[in-house]
DNA sequence: AATGAATGAGGCTTCATTCAT
DNA sequence: GATGAATGAAGCCTCATTCAT
C-alpha cells in the first residue's frame, strides 16, 4: 500500500520534472502533469496542496539529490586538489546522467516560484562546500580570493562543462572536457 | 510625432523588461505590462502583434545592446591580455549598470519563447568574440583548450562576477572582484 | 449519473440553438450560451472544445433529426404521389413543430462555420430522398426534369410553406397551405 | 471632387459586400473593410456612422437594385404568362450576373442587423409584384391559391434556380434550367 | 474630408482547485 | 485515497469607434 502511494507520488513528480523543464511553470498545467503521470486531476492535489507546493517539493528533492552526489567518494581522496577534482567531476557527472534534473535546477534556481524557505532549506546541503573552500584558502592551497567568488566560478564552471557535453552539436570528448575545465580552474585558483 | 510613437513603444518594452524578469513570461500578463507602461491594453498589440513577438523584440534589443557594449574601447588596448580584460570588464560593467537587462538575458537565453530565428539573429553580434578567442589560441596566447569551453567559462564567469556584485549581502569591492575574477580566468587560460 | 451529464450537454445545446438562431454565430458569445444553459463558462468547453465544435455538433444533430423525421410513416403509403406527399408534410410539420431547429438549419446550411466534414456526414441522411426522386423520374411518375432541380424546388418549397405558417401576420389555415403547396408542386412535376 | 467622394464610398460598399458575404457581419471587421477598400480606418466612419449603418445602406442598395431589375423589359411582353416568365428570368439572371449581391441578399434577408425600417423601405419596391400576382388570381390566369404562397414559391423558386446554376458541380445548361424551373411553377400555378 | 494611433470593453479559452461519488 | 466533472477568475487578443493632426 505504501508502495502504491509512493508510485503515484513519484509518477507525479517525474511528470512534473519533465514538463516544468520543457515548458516552464506557468506553461505546464496540473492537468497535463496528472495526465502524463497517469493519475486523475484530483489525485495530484492529494499529495501537493498546491502547484507551488509541487514545484517546491521537486526543487527540494532534486537539488538535495545533487548536493548528496557532490560528496560521493570524497573520503577516498587524499590531497585537497584531488578532493576538489572529485567534487568537480561528481557535479559534472550528475548533470550529464540526470539531464532533466540538471536543466530543471538551472531553470528554477532563481525562479520566483521557489520560496525563500525552500531555497534556505536546500542550502544546508551546500554548507560543506563552503567550509571546504574556506579551509582550502586558510591552509593556503587556494590563493586568497573571496570565497564566494571561488565557489561561484567553481559551481557555474561545472555547469558550463555539462552544457558543453550535452550540446549535441559539440563532438568533444566528455572526459577531456571535464579534465580541461578543471585544469583551467585549478591553475586559476591554486597558489603558485 | 515620431517621438510620441517611440515613447509608447519604449514604455511598453521597459515595463515588459521589468515584469518578465521579475515574474517570468507566463507569470506576467499583457494587461500588467500595459498598465505599468501607462497605455491601454490594446495599444501593446499595435506595436507587438503577440506577447511572444514582444519578448523576442525585447531579447533582440537587449542582447544586441550587450553585444555592442562588449567591444567598446577595444582599440585602445594593445596586448591580447589587455583586450580580453577590457571585454571582461565591459561585460561585467554592462551587467552592473543594466541590472534588469542582465537578469532578463540570463533568464531567457534558453527559454522556449525566444525563437531560433531571434537567437540566430542575435548570435551575429557574438561572432567577433569567437574569432578573437580562436585567434588567441592560434597565436599561443591562450593554451590549447577547446574554444567553446574557453568562451563559455569566460562569458559565464563574467556573469557570476556580476551576480556577486549585485548580491546585496556581499560587501565586496566591485573593482576588486572584477580584477580577481579576471585573474583567476587568465591564470587558468594563459600559456605559462 | 449519465443523466446528469446529459442534462448539462443538452442544456448547452438548447441554449446555443436558440441564441445562434436569434443572433448568429459571432453575435452570440459563449458566455451568453453558458449563462442561458445555467452552467459555468468553463463547463461549455468540457463538452465542446471549441465554439465551432459546438455549432457543428448542433448542426449535425438538428439536421440529422430532420432527415429522420422526413421518412416517418412512409411505409404506410402506397402510391408514389402519396409517399411524396407524406415526405412533404413530414418536412413541413417538422419545421412547424421545431421552429428553432427549422430556422437554425435555414441559417447555417451554407455558413462557413459548418465544416465540409459535418456537411458531408449529414448528407448521408438525404441520399434516400435523391434515390426516391430519381426513381420517380425513371418510372415516369415525374416528368423529365433534372433531379437536382426537382429536389431543390421540393425541399425549398416545403421551407417556404413553413415560413408562411410561422409568419404570425398570416392567418391562413395550416393544413390548407400544406395541401395547396403540395398541389402546386405536384401539378408542376407530375406527368400528365 | 464629387467623383472622388463617390469613389471612396463605392469602394467601401464594394469591399463590405464581398466580406460580409464571405465571413458574415460579425466575422468581418471594419478594419478589414477599410483595408480592402484602400482607405483609412477612420474614413469608413465619415460615410457610415456605424457598422450597422453600413450594412443597412448596403442591403437597401442591393435589394433595391434587385427590385428594379425584376421589372425590366416587362412592357415588351403581352400575356400574363409571358410577363411572369420575364420576371422569372430577370430574377434568375440578376442572381447569376450579380453573384455576390445574390448571396448577400440571401444571407442577410432575415438577419438581425437589418432593421425593420430598412426592410420596410425595401419592400416598397416589391409591391408591384404583389399587385401583379393578385391581378393574375383575380383574372383567373392563376388558380386560387393564397397570394403569399404563390409569391413565396415563385421568388424562392427563382433563387433555387440561381443556386443550381452557380453550383459549380452541376453541369446543367443555364437556359434549360431557367425554362424548366418556370415550367414547373407555371404548370403548378396556372388554371387548367 | 482623410488619416491611423489609441482606446478599453468584450470575446474565446485555459486552468488551478474543489467536491460529490 | 482516487476520481474527474464543474467552477469562474483571469489571460490573450480583437475590434468598433474616436480624435488630434
Amino acid at each position: 500500500m505504501k508502495e502504491h502511494v509512493k508510485d503515484k507520488k513519484t509518477a507525479i513528480m517525474g511528470a512534473a520534472l519533465k514538463l516544468f523543464t520543457e515548458r516552464g511553470f506557468h506553461g505546464t498545467s496540473t492537468a497535463q502533469i496528472s495526465k502524463n503521470a497517469g493519475v486523475a486531476t484530483g489525485t495530484l492535489f492529494n499529495y501537493f496542496p498546491t502547484k507551488e507546493d509541487l514545484i517546491n517539493s521537486l526543487y527540494f528533492e532534486v537539488k538535495g539529490n545533487l548536493g548528496h552526489s557532490m560528496g560521493v567518494g570524497l573520503e577516498a581522496e587524499t590531497t585537497f586538489q584531488d578532493k576538489l577534482k572529485r567534487i568537480w567531476s561528481n557535479l559534472v557527472n550528475w548533470g550529464v546522467n540526470n539531464q532533466e534534473e540538471f536543466l530543471f535546477v538551472g531553470q528554477f534556481c532563481s525562479s520566483p516560484y521557489i520560496t525563500k524557505f525552500t531555497r534556505d532549506e536546500v542550502m544546508k546541503e551546500y554548507v560543506f562546500l563552503h567550509n571546504f573552500v574556506d579551509e582550502g584558502i586558510k591552509t593556503g592551497e587556494v590563493r586568497d580570493f573571496p570565497a564566494e567568488l571561488v565557489i561561484a566560478m567553481f559551481y557555474q564552471g561545472s555547469r558550463e562543462v555539462v552544457n558543453l557535453i550535452l550540446d549535441s552539436d559539440s563532438s568533444l570528448d566528455k572526459n577531456k572536457i571535464i579534465a580541461d575545465g578543471f585544469q583551467i580552474l585549478w591553475r586559476g585558483l591554486a597558489k603558485v
